[in-house]
DNA sequence: CATATATGTCAGTCTTATTGACATATCTCA
DNA sequence: TGAGATATGTCAATAAGACTGACATATATG
C-alpha cells in the first residue's frame, strides 16, 4: 500500500496488460493523475468565463495577451496552434467587449499588435489567480525541495522540439 | 441550477480572488507549463485515434472501461462527467467497432457491464504506451526521491472532494 | 511593378458537448 | 401484485471550438 509508485508492479493476480509490455507496467497513476489534475485545473477560470459569456478559447488568448503584450496574430496562432478562422471569433469578441486592444503596428503597418486593456488585464488576473490559487495550495502538500523537481517534470512533458522556445516565451517575463 | 440528473456537483465555492495578488507573484510557470505539458500529453493519442477515425472522447471511455471492466453506464458517466448523451455516441461507435463489449447485468438486468475486447484492449494499451512512454522520459530527467512528489502534486491539484472518490478508482485494480 | 506577407472573412463541416423530452426494461417495496 | 424508482436508450435541437478551402485586402519588399 505504498502510494506513491507505480501501481501493478507485482500484481500477479491480474494480467491485465498483456501486450503493454514494452519495458515494465505502465504509469496508469500518472497518466490518470494527470487527466484529472488538468480537468480540475480548466474547471475554475471556466466557471468565471461562463459568467461572462466566454469559454476557454477566450481565456487562452486573453492569457497570453496579457502575458505577452504587443503579441501579433501570427505569434498568437503559432503558440496556441490554431487556425487563424478559430482565433478570429474568440479575438473579435474579446475585442469587442473591450477586454482586448488592437494597434496596427508602426514598423509593419500590415501586423496587429495585440493588448489587453485595463478590464482585459484585470480578468486574465483574476483567472491567474484561481488557477495560482490551485497550484498553490497543491505545493503546499510537498516539501519545498521537489518543486523545482515538479517544474522540470512538467518542463519534461512538452515535445523536445518545442521546449526551448515555449520555455523562453514563459519565462520572458510580465509585461513588456 | 446546473446540475442534470447525471452530472455530479461541480459548484466549488467560490475563491474570491479580486485582482492580481494574495500573497506573491502568480506561478505563471506553472500556470502555462501545465498547459502545454498537458496539451503534448494527449497529442500523441489524438494522432493514433485519428487513423482510427476516433477522437479523445473515445480514448477517454475506452480507458476507463479497460481500467475497470465492468463498468457499468452510470458509473462511467460519473467518471467523465458528461452526459448519458455525450457518451452516447462515442460508445456505440466503440461497441459497434467491437473495442467495447456490453453485457447485460446478472444480479441487475437493467445495467450494462462494459467490457475491452482483445482488440479494445490491445488499443488502451498502445496509447497508455504512448502516454506512458513520455511520461517515462519525463520522470527520467527528474531525481527518482522526487517522483512521489510528483505523485502528490497532481494528486493535490484535484479537487479535494473528488481527491478520495478519484484515487480510490486509480488504485483499485480491474474490478472484474 | 510584381510578388510575398499579414491579416480578414465567407462558407461548410466535424467532434464533443449541452438541454429537454420521452421510451423501455427492470427492480423494489408496500 | 402493482406503483414507483432506477438504469439505460433515443430523438431533436443547439453551442463551442476546432477544421479545410477559397478568396479579399493592405502593405511590404525586391
Amino acid at each position: 500500500m505504498e502510494s506513491t509508485m507505480v501501481r501493478g508492479k507485482v500484481g500477479a493476480q491480474v494480467d491485465n496488460e498483456p501486450e503493454a509490455r514494452a519495458g515494465g507496467a505502465l504509469p496508469y497513476e500518472l497518466i490518470e493523475l494527470f487527466f484529472f489534475a488538468y480537468r480540475d485545473f480548466v474547471s475554475d477560470p471556466d466557471r468565471i468565463l461562463a459568467e461572462l459569456g466566454f469559454g476557454r478559447a477566450h481565456h487562452r488568448v486573453l492569457h497570453f495577451v496579457d502575458r505577452n503584450p504587443g503579441l501579433t496574430i501570427a505569434e498568437l496562432l503559432d503558440i496556441l496552434k490554431i487556425t487563424k478562422q478559430s482565433l478570429n471569433r474568440v479575438l473579435k469578441e474579446l475585442v469587442g467587449t473591450a477586454f482586448i486592444e488592437v494597434r496596427t503596428g508602426l514598423a509593419d503597418r500590415r501586423q496587429r499588435h495585440l493588448h489587453a486593456t485595463a478590464s482585459g488585464h484585470a480578468l486574465a488576473a483574476r483567472l491567474a489567480g484561481v488557477q495560482g490559487e490551485r497550484i498553490r495550495q497543491a505545493l503546499h502538500g510537498v516539501p519545498a525541495a521537489a518543486h523545482p523537481a515538479i517544474e522540470a517534470y512538467l518542463t519534461a512533458m512538452i515535445d523536445p522540439q518545442e521546449r526551448k522556445q515555449v520555455l523562453s516565451r514563459i519565462r520572458k517575463g510580465p509585461v513588456g
